[in-house]
DNA sequence: CTCAGTGTTCAGTG
DNA sequence: TCACTGAACACTGA
């Protein structure tokens, strides 16, 4: 038989008891599934819904043994075909949260367009960028300017796109912002037409050379990769190729 | 034991 | 008020 359960975690679960969000799932039916930038929300037949946050790490997982249950599990929705869905957050900076209507609610309100599904004119990007005095790494991690670009897609971007993470955002030229827009589209669109599966992203990309802040780190043709903090995350970029 | 890590928020500063 | 920086949060795995 269908039903939710609930892991007691009053951090991951916020402004909502895991009790009052089992009741509000409990018996409803899922009529779509949304999301926008790094938040994903269920509509259900009846208000209000559940929205997801991962942060670092975490996952859903589906299954049907209820032996499989993952480790670091916060919530498990067993629907009436006998199919489990568990959200995990090992690391618990995710957040589980009951919105009304989590477009019109915090933070999911103040996130900028999605770049997958709703990138942009250059023209746009150019205006915003114009008012950004700090570095462009910076400005896109930022969640309202661009929703759901993290710290490995904005460091790719701008190794794909020849920008030095440094540059103020207010300095790129209009052939600058236009080959940034096109180096963002490409990224996500091949990332997602792997299933986001890293292992087959191209060879050529930085992300498989990125990690562990390793000093000897090269690209694939031989440059030297280096890293500092920009925008309070680790930045590898290439100063060879990043101007 | 130390450090880095697919993230966000908030206090402090200029 | 705007905007940026750095610390804090929490915890695993190398």
């Amino acid at each position: 038989m269908p039903g939710i359960a609930t892991a007691p975690d009053p951090i991951v679960f916020e402004g909502v008891t895991p009790r009052r969000f089992g009741a509000a799932l409990r018996g409803r039916r899922v009529l779509a599934v949304r999301r926008k930038g790094k938040h994903l929300w269920l509509e259900l037949d009846r208000r209000p819904w559940p929205t997801f946050h991962f942060g670092m790490g975490g996952d859903f997982h589906v299954y049907e043994n209820p032996g499989e249950r993952p480790r670091y599990w916060k919530l498990e929705i067993l629907t009436d075909r006998g199919v489990r869905l568990a959200m995990t957050n090992p690391r618990r900076l995710g957040r589980i949260r009951l919105f009304p209507e989590p477009t019109l609610s915090p933070p999911i309100h103040r996130l900028g367009p999605d770049p997958y599904l709703d990138l942009p004119s250059s023209r746009m990007l150019a205006g915003w960028l114009a008012r950004r005095p700090g570095p462009i790494k910076a400005v896109l991690l930022d969640q309202g300017f661009l929703a759901g670009v993290g710290n490995w897609i904005a460091d790719e971007v701008l190794f794909q796109a020849r920008l030095d993470p440094r540059r103020p955002g207010r300095s790129l030229t209009a052939a600058e912002v236009g080959r940034l827009r096109r180096c963002l589209a490409r990224i996500l669109t091949r990332a997602v037409a792997v299933d986001a599966d890293a292992e087959r992203f191209p060879r050529g990309w930085l992300f498989h050379r990125r990690w562990g802040r390793n000093p000897a780190a090269r690209t694939a043709a031989g440059e030297r990769i280096v890293f500092d903090t920009i925008g309070g995350r680790t930045t590898a970029w290439v100063p060879a190729v990043q101007r």
